[in-house]
RNA sequence: GGGCAUGUGGUGGAAUGGUAGACACGCUAGUCUUAGGAACUAGUGCUAACGCGUGGGAGUUCGAAUCUCUUCAUGCCCA
């Protein structure tokens, strides 16, 4: 064997081997139980970061330990490969995005070989392709003819910077989530996907996912923001038109409807106009204008003093006949609810500042008995008992939500209703680089599908991608003139592409059927494959990519393409890699570069270490002196090996147990009990950093033995059974240098497809134990013990301690706790 | 403001209610070397010591980093 461990050499060998001998491909027929491990796939940007590292090893590491355990594994990759950045760069030097992209893949792809990942090529996904996008073309209509799609105007997010809009998902803190700059609001005709037709299902089919984790789970419940409530129509006694109307308002407080004093409708409330006096036009004419200017981000600031005002008419109360005043604010968002608000001021903080400021009056119907408030210095939001509420007085404002809300539904006034915040998904996009939107214009025949055998709708490529402000394609001379597929007439295609949140809302399917050209997949194929056994990646697609995908998989189910309704069975979401404690940035200059620690230290090092330091949940601090202490290690490791290669024989490697010296029965008691807890910490939770401490823990005890050993025929047994072990143990991380030793030290074919290593449960144990005594909880000996000693035996031994004795002497023990094989303690008084 | 996480040595982090600090990084001393940023050996929570120690305070228990209550701090999500 080699003395010398040289990573660069070995790793290039390796790769190159299993690429010709097709290591890693994947057959849809086995008698093996299926396993499906996924990454999810990159946006092709350039170059691998160090969370894209983490995140792929992490997943090859888990779908190596299940090949070796006996699972038919799937693991592919694919590329995210639309989206923003090809376009801009495309405009910054005038050239091809798809030339931009494949380079990019072409460059990424190197890198995730050289970090040796076990993926099947032959299933990689390519969203930007035609024989991709073919397909996520051919499933908005899907959508489209099932009415999940639709098209129309609305008040949408614009990030004018970008040029587009922007799905609500997509804003954070009313900032775009690309390039953080104010969304606007602009009422555009766009086309949505009618999630929200799935947001009931979507929140309660959370429930079947014990294998996500809470926090996400959470968040995605927040996002969909279920509440319970009441619709009341109030009716309008002064309307300038004198026409009969009224203002529906929704509220989740209804137990607070005697205490109405005003009513607010948003600026942008359809009927505003009709509810304005003559005399008051004026005022709100440029309240309105004034608001339209504003973010989303200042409206909804809790800091900023509300404004707001009168629209001269009124509604009458229909619970207490009382006639209140309507106005116009901009805390009322007409997204929400029915775009108006009952304020009460008294129980709720924004209509209670709202009413100081313009002296509105205030009616008290909700209070603390013991410990009454007046509500003079703040609202009383809390639970209590109804007062001035005619026949509820007395009544739990709790049952009174519901009592109320009957009167209203018997007056036929109101109705129970159940809110979600979760608003349809916009998935038009005013730009060039996605999947062009399969749908024709025609003046006569009005919106239509695009015929299926007429797909993909090829993006054009006579475009200028120099202009500022507009979408490229609307440069293309050829691209929208068309005829319409009913009357074949002239007319113009949709201009607009899909958020490329659509592309990724299916890839995990595609790779169950990649190089399927009849269909986007067969039906038996994904049924078999998904769900996804183990997905891993970022948090921060908690709720946009995990809730899109979980839509499209009910959907999809809807549809009869598949037969699962959640697509993810386990959800691992790996924390962020941190330099000097915060996130890896250009701009903060404080990244490190993938390529040259593969060249510096060898992929085997950068596995070893990115899995080394933190459990995948958490977030994971870089540290340079960390990556050469696992390079140290593993030639530690290799050291190992071969500085005594002569001693192994891999085919000689069962201890004859029962005729073995102590120290070697002792490593390999140390072998079995590693076996079984490094596989036990890599199935509950993948827990990667106790399962690497544990290697070198293991190390460390073979090298004490070989100082100790005197190499005779059994230990060169023992020694051989401890190499192929840690060797086995070690190849999902160290995947190079395990499979460069097996083969060096005459192992048979290659390392990846021996089985995992087995344990027995007796030997997974010490011969003897360290028996801890306490007195009265607190450690104060340590005695060795055998294993087999019984509780009474233990017992005796502790309290025959001389330590022990002294510090009972003279005072009477109460009480003795014996947990076997483990402690005593003494309780004395 | 509400919800959910997380608080352990100089640092990253270990610990089915049962030896707190595994395993590392760092540091100290030594060995071997022309040399050491290699390798190996020993040590390393705090304290001079009795002892004290898992953000603070209470509680349950023979025994609490772990369970309960409370409080503080940080992070994320929703307002």
């Amino acid at each position: 064997m080699k003395e010398a461990y040289f990573p660069q050499e070995i790793e290039k060998k390796w790769q190159k081997i299993w690429e010709d001998t097709g290591a890693f491909k994947t057959p849809d027929e086995s008698d093996k139980p299926k396993y499906y491990a996924l990454s999810m796939f990159p946006y092709p940007s350039g170059k691998l970061h160090m969370g894209h590292v983490r995140n792929y090893t992490i997943t090859d590491v888990i779908a190596r330990f299940k090949k070796a355990q006996g699972f038919n594994v799937l693991h592919p990759i694919g590329w995210d490969s639309f989206g923003l950045p090809a376009e801009n760069a495309a405009m910054k030097h005038n050239a091809d995005p798809a030339k931009w992209t494949d380079e990019n893949i072409a460059y990424m792809t190197k890198q995730l070989k050289m970090l040796g990942l076990s993926y099947d090529w032959d299933r990689e996904v390519t969203t930007c392709k035609e024989e991709y996008y073919k397909w996520t073309q051919w499933l908005f209509l899907q959508l489209y003819k099932k009415g999940l799609a639709y098209k129309k105007e609305a008040a949408v997010n614009w990030c004018d910077k970008c040029a587009t809009v922007l799905a609500n998902e997509q804003v954070i803190d009313g900032k775009c989530w690309r390039c953080d700059s104010v969304v606007e609001k602009k009422y555009l005709s766009q086309w949505f996907l009618k999630i929200t037709d799935y947001a009931e299902v979507l929140l309660e089919d959370l429930d079947k996912l014990p294998g996500w984790g809470d926090n996400v789970k959470t968040m995605q419940a927040n996002w969909i923001g279920k509440s319970q409530g009441a619709i009341f129509n109030f009716e309008v006694v002064d309307a300038p038109s004198g026409e009969k109307m009224t203002v529906p308002v929704y509220t989740t407080r209804p137990d607070t409807v005697h205490g109405i004093t005003y009513l607010v409708v948003a600026p942008e409330y359809k009927d505003i106009e009709k509810l304005t006096t003559s005399e008051n036009k004026k005022a709100v004419e440029d309240y309105r204008a004034n608001a339209r200017k504003m973010t989303e981000i200042e409206r909804l600031s809790n800091e900023r003093v509300k404004t707001g005002v009168p629209l001269g008419t009124h509604c009458r109360n229909p619970f207490n006949g009382e006639i209140f005043p309507l106005w116009t604010a901009d805390y009322a968002l007409v997204e929400y609810g029915t775009g108006a608000v009952m304020a009460v001021p008294t129980h709720d903080t924004r209509d209670f500042d709202f009413a100081k400021k313009y002296n509105l009056p205030m009616k008290v119907v909700i209070q603390n008995p013991e410990n009454p408030s007046d509500c003079k210095a703040e609202a009383y939001t809390d639970e209590g008992v109804l007062i001035n509420s005619n026949e509820f007085n007395g009544m739990k404002n709790t049952e009174a939500k519901k009592a109320i809300t009957q009167k209203a539904v018997d007056g036929g006034f109101g109705e129970f209703k159940t809110q979600y915040r979760l608003r349809d998904w916009l998935v038009s996009r005013q730009r060039y680089w996605g999947a062009p939107i399969p749908i024709v214009y025609c003046p006569k025949c009005g919106i239509q599908p695009v015929p299926e055998d007429q797909l993909p709708v090829k993006l054009p490529t006579d475009v200028d991608f120099s202009v500022v402000g507009k979408s490229p394609i609307l440069t293309s001379p050829t691209f929208q003139d068309t005829t319409c597929p009913v009357c074949g007439g002239p007319a113009k295609r949709e201009t607009d592409t899909m958020d490329t949140f659509v592309c990724s809302s299916w890839y995990y399917l595609r790779y169950s059927d990649a190089r399927n050209d009849k269909e986007c997949f067969n039906k038996d194929k994904v049924n078999k494959w998904l769900p996804v056994d183990q997905y891993v990646g970022g948090i921060e697609h908690a709720i946009l990519h995990l809730l899109y995908s979980r839509f499209f998989t009910k959907a999809l189910r809807d549809l009869g393409l598949l037969d699962f309704d959640e697509p993810f069975k386990n959800l691992l979401t790996q924390g962020m890699v941190l330099k000097d404690g915060s996130k890896m940035s250009k701009s903060k200059g404080n990244t490190v570069d993938p390529d040259e620690i593969f060249e510096n230290y060898g992929a085997d090092t950068a596995r070893l270490f990115i899995l080394s330091d933190s459990p995948p949940g958490r977030d994971f601090d870089w540290s340079d002196a960390g990556v050469e202490g696992c390079y140290k290690f593993l030639n530690r490791v290799w050291r190992l090996m071969s500085t005594n290669s002569d001693k192994i024989d891999l085919h000689n490697s069962t201890p004859n147990i029962g005729k073995l010296s102590k120290a070697d029965d002792d490593l390999v008691r140390i072998i079995h009990m590693a076996i079984k807890s490094i596989t036990n910490d890599i199935s509950n939770d993948f827990q990667f950093n106790t399962v690497i401490s544990k290697y070198r823990e293991l190390v460390n005890a073979i090298y004490d033995w070989t100082s100790k050993t005197s190499w005779n025929d059994a230990d060169k047994v023992v020694f051989s059974f401890a190499i192929k072990s840690m060797l086995k143990l070690m190849s999902p991380v160290a995947v190079h240098l395990t499979e460069e030793a097996w083969n060096q030290l005459g192992g048979e074919g290659s390392i990846h497809s021996q089985p995992w290593c087995e344990w027995d449960e007796n030997l997974a144990k010490m011969s003897s134990i360290t028996l801890v005594v306490q007195v009265n909880g607190k450690v104060k000996d340590k005695i060795e013990a055998d294993e087999a000693s019984s509780q009474d035996e233990l017992k005796e031994l502790a309290l025959s301690s001389e330590k022990v004795k002294a510090l009972t002497d003279g005072k009477t023990i109460v009480k003795v706790i014996v947990v076997p094989k483990k402690l005593v303690n003494i309780v004395v008084k």
